[in-house]
RNA sequence: GGCGGCAUAGCCAAGCGGUAAGGCCAGGGACUGCAACUCCCUUACCACCGGUUCGAGUCCGGUUGCCGCCUCCA
């Protein structure tokens, strides 16, 4: 079945058609580096990470690409505030942005372009929309002039004239107008710069996207995305500035994730109501994190608290604990059953639910929902006297492959236990044949001590870290 | 002021015209020496008021309450 996306552009899911057969060129804004990530800015890396795996999983060839915005007054600030160069601190919080994506599951994109690197690019393309009448000059500011664009508004669905309403002009404005945006700013003293036609200065914020995007995927890509506040003004005026340079629509799908919430309200850096990704994964898995976040549709907001993660925790318990009691009863060398055609069947038949949630607008919240209707299959099927290793193998196949769509990995990272707790386990079977079951329950609470649970089964005893 | 989103069980959350997925928690039962794991069962007049329809959480209008964008922000 083709994919259903619902694209910002139209407010309407349509299906998702490339324009290469087979390939996909998405672009996802990524972030402004002079701070850890916090669970909000996570948001969009998950998502889109998710939609790339699924679009993977559908067989595309997927040309990923993802910014980092290495030069910003608030990075400049940052660097100021600390003592530090621009270059140093955000090479820094590059690192620190991939140390906690990989935590989160995440892959690095096919490209990670910089800002930095792209200064000649940029001057290049601002150029050519000063030439096409686009774009002004003034006192070493370059700004983009709005009005002159006709598509403008089309993404935010705003009228030019709607949004001047709202529009602050600051005091000393150079601009012609309100709505005009700026492409390049000039240097303050001291401040970090590079020469241009204009004079020494660096770019805007919003001209970046636009030309990494061109450099990198060329002049019209499938799939660009990002968070919901991006939609004005950054993707308005990334449409302004890429059509009116290339003459050619920028993008096919625009997908816009929501927020995330604490307290019901927004987090964001200005507000301060932010929790880092950083400080986070120290206290929780990450991968609960991850999968909080797909139990909800992306472009619905939500909260973050406590209890909802709690809740999170358990429920992706429950999935670890059916592959692992898969695992488990593997290596009891399988019997033979006859029944293997029906659980094939099922197997199939949830794979075919989770691709039927992901194919409409990645309702990954429904995905999970397949992932829990196959953890009780196969909880069934253990329960069975005879199981089959290719029934098994059928369950922890789709098992790995369904929640390696979604990054989760269902694996459990349980050590080996030592000798120690070898003899024990066995010392305690030997208790219960004899039914000397006060012994056998002190050695089960003394493990139970040191975190280890274990499980009677018709297989034999299994355990795990609790 | 302009534009937009959301209100579904104790909690989280799908559903977008045909008589309410899934998860967490709770209660009951089965399994077990007892547990654990697991399985089965139980829990919703879909914010309110009108309307369209044979039929509406699902469409239309209105009300109330939250939230967001219009300014840096994922």
């Amino acid at each position: 079945m083709t994919i259903q996306i619902f694209n910002t552009l139209t407010r309407k899911k349509e299906p998702f058609v490339p324009i290469e057969e087979g390939k996909v060129k998405m672009y996802v804004c990524g972030p402004t580096v002079y701070n850890y990530i916090h669970i909000g800015n996570a948001r969009p890396v998950i998502v889109y990470d998710t939609v790339r795996n699924y679009l993977e999983y559908k067989g595309y060839d997927v040309h990923f690409v993802s910014n980092f915005t290495d030069v910003d007054d608030k990075i400049i600030k940052a660097a100021n505030e600390i003592g530090e160069e621009v270059g140093e601190l955000t090479e820094r919080f590059i690192a620190a942005y991939f140390a906690d994506i990989e935590a989160l599951g995440c892959r690095h994109a096919d490209d990670h372009p910089r800002v930095t690197d792209h200064i000649r690019d940029i001057i290049d393309f601002i150029g050519v929309l000063i030439d096409k009448g686009y774009a002004y000059e003034s006192g070493g500011d370059v700004y983009y002039r709005t009005r002159k664009f006709d598509g403008y508004g089309k993404l935010s669905q705003q009228s030019i004239d709607e949004l001047k309403v709202g529009a602050r002009i600051q005091p000393g404005e150079k601009k012609e107008d309100a709505l005009d945006f700026a492409l390049w700013k000039a240097a303050k003293p001291g401040e970090i710069s590079w020469e241009s036609p204009w004079g020494a200065g660096r770019p805007g914020w919003h001209i970046e996207c636009s030309v990494m995007a061109r450099e990198v995927l060329g002049d019209t890509i499938d799939i660009h995305a990002g968070g919901q506040d991006l939609t004005f003004p950054h993707h308005e005026n990334e449409i302004a500035q890429s059509e009116a340079h290339n003459d050619k629509t920028f993008a096919n799908y625009w997908m816009h994730n929501g927020y995330v919430n604490i307290d019901n309200e927004k987090m964001s850096k200005s507000l301060g109501n932010f929790i880092t990704v950083h400080d986070i994964r120290q206290k929780i898995d990450p991968q609960v994190l991850r999968y909080f976040m797909l139990t909800v549709h992306y472009r619905n907001p939500i909260n973050f608290s406590s209890e909802v993660i709690a809740d999170a925790e358990n429920a992706l318990e429950r999935l670890r604990t059916a592959y692992r009691n898969l695992m488990f009863r593997l290596e009891q060398t399988a019997d033979n059953g006859d029944q293997a055609d029906i659980w094939l069947h099922k197997v199939r038949e949830a794979q075919k639910a989770f691709e039927d949630a992901m194919d409409d607008d990645f309702n990954t919240a429904n995905a999970v929902a397949a992932l829990f209707d196959l953890a009780r299959l196969s909880n069934t099927y253990l329960n069975e006297k005879n199981t089959q290793k290719d029934v098994l193998q059928a369950f922890l196949g789709a098992f790995g492959k369904l929640a390696g769509v979604l990054g989760i990995s269902l694996e459990t990272a349980d050590e080996l236990p030592g000798e120690e707790v070898d003899a024990l386990i066995a010392e305690r079977e030997e208790a219960r044949k004899n039914r000397d079951f006060k012994r056998a329950d002190e050695i089960r609470d003394h493990l139970l001590s040191q975190g280890i649970i274990l499980e009677d089964t018709r297989q034999g005893v299994r355990w795990k870290r609790g």
